[in-house]
DNA sequence: TTAATTCATAGCCCTCTAGTTATGAGTTGT
DNA sequence: ACAACTCATAACTAGAGGGCTATGAATTAA
């Protein structure tokens, strides 16, 4: 859970990476090839980058032929934007107890 | 804009740093000798995070004698926020492209 | 004034990772 | 069968950054 959460920030942390990701959500299913023409870096380096988002979860690969396709996985940024709302939560929370203990002022 | 949002995504990736700031957005204003003792880390360490997290915005500082408190700026997340949004606008509007297509071939 | 406290900075080390080239495995076309 | 292609893996390098200790600057207490 923290493990995973851990795993999604470091993955997203990358610009190139982070920009395949963005690529996949934008393009939808691409091949290796394609996505290392836009990449600005080596095919074996997005293959790499593919790999490490592939074990965040973040994207799923299908073998077709003798090229790979891969599509982002949309759902494994739930974590993310779950501990979004959780700092929001704390900070909400805080106010609220601001807001009792100015009540219990007033009484 | 780019920039704040990879030194956004940077600076919440290494983990000591993200919870220096949670402990922040839960318990508001502390100092660096109180965020030093939870931290499992050294205080020059916690003091260099902290500098990386004011840096991107996510927290103030202001001096308090000898001592300086640090808080949260919760807003400072909104890139993120606005990133996963994004992201989901394109996979949304991907699949309304499908919806369209489909309802072209239904005519 | 002197001593103690609180934090920031400097300087160093060490690990981790993003990049490269080289190559191999699998697939398609001739 | 052989040549061309697509991609993944291996091996290596360079740079970034997160950790530490040491120390200095500023404030407070004795």
């Amino acid at each position: 859970m923290q493990q995973s959460r851990d795993i999604l920030f470091r993955t997203l942390a990358d610009p190139t990476r982070r920009a395949i990701f963005e690529r996949l959500c934008r393009d939808g299913d691409l091949t290796v090839g394609v996505l290392t023409a836009g990449a600005g870096v080596s095919q074996p380096a997005v293959s790499k980058h593919l790999g490490v988002l592939k074990r965040a979860g973040l994207v799923r690969d299908h073998q077709e032929g003798r090229q790979t396709r891969y599509s982002a996985q949309i759902e494994a940024l739930a974590p993310l934007i779950d501990w979004t709302k959780e700092m929001n939560g704390f900070w909400q929370s805080r106010f609220d107890d601001l807001e009792d203990l100015l009540n219990r002022m007033d009484q």
